[in-house]
RNA sequence: GCCGGAGUGGUGAAAUGGCAGACACGGGGGACUUAAAAUCCCCUCCUCGCAAGGGGGUGCGGGUUCGAGUCCCGCCUCCGGCACCA
């Protein structure tokens, strides 16, 4: 009887025998083409879950079967270690958060090796490390020089529940929650660091150097959100002038009123004194609103006229300046000229007040009449009624009204063209403990100063009380905000904030490289070799945080001269969500985790890993399936005893070139599937491989050259995929070292097409038969052929062939009429 | 409302404009076994038919084409993102 395969204890075997003989350790071999391939690190939250499997098997996968074909192959992993669930515990259970942080990451590494992943654990980066941190203070510093790193008191988004500020970018959906715990997040006005990547604005449009999916470079252009127009100057009686962003210069001369965002600086000015008492209760109601409440688009707009006029730049006609909360002061100017006939918000608010509403794009073929109207033309149409612009189309290509307008504008001295974007600065301060201390000291004498660069790094103090006061630990600590001023010497206090932790994995590629240098970032000798990252993997979540900030940072080391390209990750895929059972998210309350452990000891790794290869496409996520991952485990078994299993040969006539076609195929199928990230097809093919090989060992075939051939590369096709499987059948069938070390196999093309074509014979598109003819019969046979058909005849019946389409190695179509 | 993506058997899915449903799960049948499990083999889109064979079928409606799951136009549904952005 056949020995069966024993999963868990081959796995064990090999997992340490690879770390034994440093199979993973990076050595670079620059006669080999270099390919870095990353894959989002994890955070240690203690366990790892089948989120991480679904992202590490395949990208794991795609790693080795680089490593095969020849590329010399940078496959690192560590962890983005800072964050707010090792303070909880802190806060919770009274654990110290540096601690709790590093016995998750030797559990969970421990995980990853168990998985069978090929890491070299000397190149992991730990963000909490403080010869980590110290690069984030050192960049930190450097874009302070810039000018890209500010600090400024503005009204910021907080999170009541994590009692910190947030990044616009993680203030999520309708609701405007916290990106991490869903809590609904207030205003605050603080004095806060914020990175200048508004800057970098237009660069992060250009995805030219760039293979990234369509959705993520969408999303990221509509975060920016940049708009052309113009800013244009309006006067006002009480003497300050009012700038307003607008995107429709060309309709000034339908401008009626202006609108000021109720927190505008000019409203106290503007506002006369019989208005005062009904603009500061508006003011104050405004403020009073909820974000939610604020922003909601279906609520009906109000607003208060200030009393104040301004004059219109263009044809100086007095217009009533208002304020109203659908005015928003963290967009354009915070103050808008209102054009109701061809804006649907200025219209409503029109409507409701009284406002006139003159038309000055008239559509073609209608007749807009400004009294009558019932909803504002946004629309196409003959500027009317617009002095110098009359009688020019409407829009903003060359000679129509939007450049027109902005060359009127500009020669009258009233306005210029303008570009705004919807991107905000990055706001990085957190008034947390558990992050890289932001390396500022305030001095009564000098003002902020950096620290300088060889006091660095700014440690984190551990002997902090974590007991919850709403105020980072760092500022409630008896000493350490306490220093001396770099400049005069002076005393001088701590910036007790932290940096958002979206700072340590916006460079973290870059350290891998060199985790432990201590003279820059990374060593900048092997960056030459092998940077930028030449495959990315990850989750889609992070396509307006993670992803927009590590393309800023990169733009900014370049810059800064560190490296000579600006694109961090020239290729991008987006791994799909790993759902319940229940097709449903994975969730405690739902009661539907499966735990990727408990598997992992019945089954192997090899399976788990394989199963989640062979759901669907990876993009695509899905459904986990119990019953599914016993197919897999089948399959391995399969696997197993078609290699390892003696048979009888048979007395069947068996056809070794058919065997080696099916093989050369089955090589050609899964090198082609594996580069495109096509896992599941792959594993198809060699599911099916491995049935024709069970049909051709009870023939003839069996244990012929053409046999062992298949068996070889079989277990060659099956190392990516199943590694520790792969390399016990190596090593059974006497293969030589690891498998890991051995190319992927080539395939004969001459073997890979059939010898004999079946052509399928339609009739009008309908298929009537299927014929087989040697490889390169003449058209003209083939259509005798199809034509003579017994089942094409009696289809045929009496109509005429009107027309014979032949598609080389595929069909015959016999059109009839 | 705007911008993406997706709708194919009982289920996960496959298919450079060319045989719809590969591969797998589940189900049915058979072999082996005292029996069960495991394993191996066969069948399994729907429908009419004893069968041979026929008809229908990729969310809905049109179109292009010799030929459409695939391309184009118009809808419907679901998922994701953004949303008073001037």
């Amino acid at each position: 009887m056949a020995e069966r395969y024993d999963a868990v204890t081959t796995e064990k075997k090999w997992q340490q025998r690879w770390e034994e003989s440093g199979l993973y350790k990076f050595h670079p071999q620059p006669e080999r083409p270099k390919h870095y391939a990353l894959t989002m690190l994890p955070y240690p939250s203690g366990n790892l879950h089948m989120g991480h499997w679904y992202a590490y098997s395949p990208s794991d996968t795609a790693a080795r079967f680089m490593r095969m074909r020849g590329f010399d192959v940078f496959f690192p992993m560590g962890f983005d270690a800072f964050g707010l669930p090792a303070e909880n515990a802190a806060i919770k259970r009274g654990i110290n958060p540096k601690h709790w942080t590093y016995s998750n990451i030797d559990y969970m590494r421990s995980q990853l090796k168990a998985m069978g992943m090929m890491i070299d654990w000397d190149q992991q980066m730990v963000s909490c490390d403080p010869e980590y941190y110290r690069w984030n203070q050192w960049f930190f510093i450097q874009f302070y020089k810039r000018g890209l790193a500010y600090r400024t008191f503005a009204p910021v988004d907080w999170c009541p529940k994590d009692n910190t500020t947030l990044a616009r970018e993680q203030v999520k959906g309708e609701d405007r929650v916290c990106e991490r715990c869903g809590t609904p997040v207030i205003k605050k006005d603080l004095d806060q660091w914020l990175f200048r990547i508004t800057q970098y604005a237009d660069e992060l449009l250009d995805f030219s150097g760039v293979e990234w999916p369509e959705r993520i470079m969408t999303m990221q252009r509509n975060w920016i959100g940049k708009s052309e127009g113009a800013h244009v100057t309006f006067a006002t009686e009480a003497g300050d002038p009012i700038e307003v962003f607008t995107t429709r210069p060309d309709t000034l001369w339908g401008a009626t009123f202006m609108v000021l965002a109720p927190e505008h600086p000019l409203v106290d000015r503007l506002t006369t004194d019989e208005q005062r008492a009904e603009v500061e209760a508006y003011k104050l109601a405004a403020s009073r609103q909820s974000e939610i409440e604020r922003q909601a688009t279906d609520k009906e707009k109000t607003g208060v006229w200030t009393g104040g006029y301004a004059i219109n730049p263009v044809n100086n006609e007095r217009i009533p300046i208002w304020i109203a909360d659908y005015v928003l002061m963290g967009y354009g100017t915070g103050a808008i000229m209102a054009v109701p006939a061809h804006d649907q918000r200025d219209f409503e608010f029109a409507r409701k007040y009284n406002l006139p509403t003159p038309v000055v794009v008239q559509p073609v073929g209608q007749q807009l009449d400004g009294a009558t109207l019932t909803e504002a033309w946004p629309g196409d149409g003959v500027m009317v009624n617009s002095g110098p612009l009359n009688g020019i189309p409407a829009g903003k290509e060359e000679g129509q009204s939007v450049k027109a307008a902005i060359q009127w504008l500009e020669e009258h001295g009233k306005g210029k063209a303008a570009v705004n974007y919807r991107l905000r600065d990055w706001l990085i301060s957190r008034q947390r403990y558990w992050g890289t201390p932001i390396p500022m000291v305030y001095c009564q004498q000098c003002g902020e100063q950096p620290v300088p660069e060889d006091q660095l790094p700014v440690e984190l103090p551990e002997d902090v009380d974590f007991t919850p006061t709403g105020q980072s630990p760092l500022k409630l600590h008896p000493t350490w905000r306490f220093t001396i001023c770099p400049q005069c010497g002076g005393p001088a206090e701590r910036d007790t904030d932290t940096m958002d932790t979206f700072v340590d994995s916006s460079w973290y590629q870059y350290r891998y490289l060199s985790p432990h240098f201590d003279q820059a970032p990374f060593d900048p000798e092997i960056g030459r070799n092998w940077l930028p990252v030449d495959q990315y993997t990850g989750g889609a979540e992070h396509a307006v945080m993670h992803l927009l900030y590590t393309r800023f940072w990169t733009k900014v080391m370049r810059d800064l001269e560190l490296i000579t390209f600006g694109e961090p990750m020239l290729r991008l895929f987006n791994q799909g969500i790993i759902l319940g059972e229940d097709n449903e998210k994975m969730s405690k309350s739902r009661g539907n985790v499966i735990d990727p452990d408990h598997l992992v000891a019945r089954y192997g790794a090899d399976a788990v890993r394989l199963f989640m290869m062979f759901i669907g496409p990876w993009n695509q996520g899905g459904p986990w399936n119990n019953q599914g991952l016993e197919g897999t485990v089948r399959f391995i078994n399969r696997a197993w005893n078609i290699v390892t299993e003696e048979a009888r040969g048979g007395t069947t006539a068996g056809d070794p070139t058919a065997l080696r076609r099916s093989t050369h195929r089955t090589i050609k199928k899964v090198g082609d599937d594996l580069e495109r990230f096509a896992f599941n097809t792959a594993i198809a093919a060699l599911m099916e491989f491995v049935n024709e090989l069970y049909k051709a060992r009870e023939t003839m075939a069996y244990n012929t050259d053409a046999w062992h051939e298949a068996i070889r590369a079989l277990t060659l096709l099956l190392a990516p995929l199943t590694p520790h499987l792969s390399e016990e059948l190596w090593a059974r069938t006497g293969g030589d070292g690891s498998v890991h070390l051995q190319s992927w196999p080539q395939y004969d093309a001459a073997l890979t097409v059939a010898e004999a074509l079946e052509l399928v014979v339609q009739v009008n598109g309908k298929l009537r038969d299927r014929i087989t003819v040697p490889i390169d019969t003449q058209e003209e046979h083939i259509k005798a052929a199809a034509l003579n058909n017994e089942k094409v005849q009696a289809s045929l019946d009496g109509k005429t062939v009107a027309k014979i389409v032949v598609v080389p190695g595929k069909l015959v179509n016999i059109v009839v009429k």
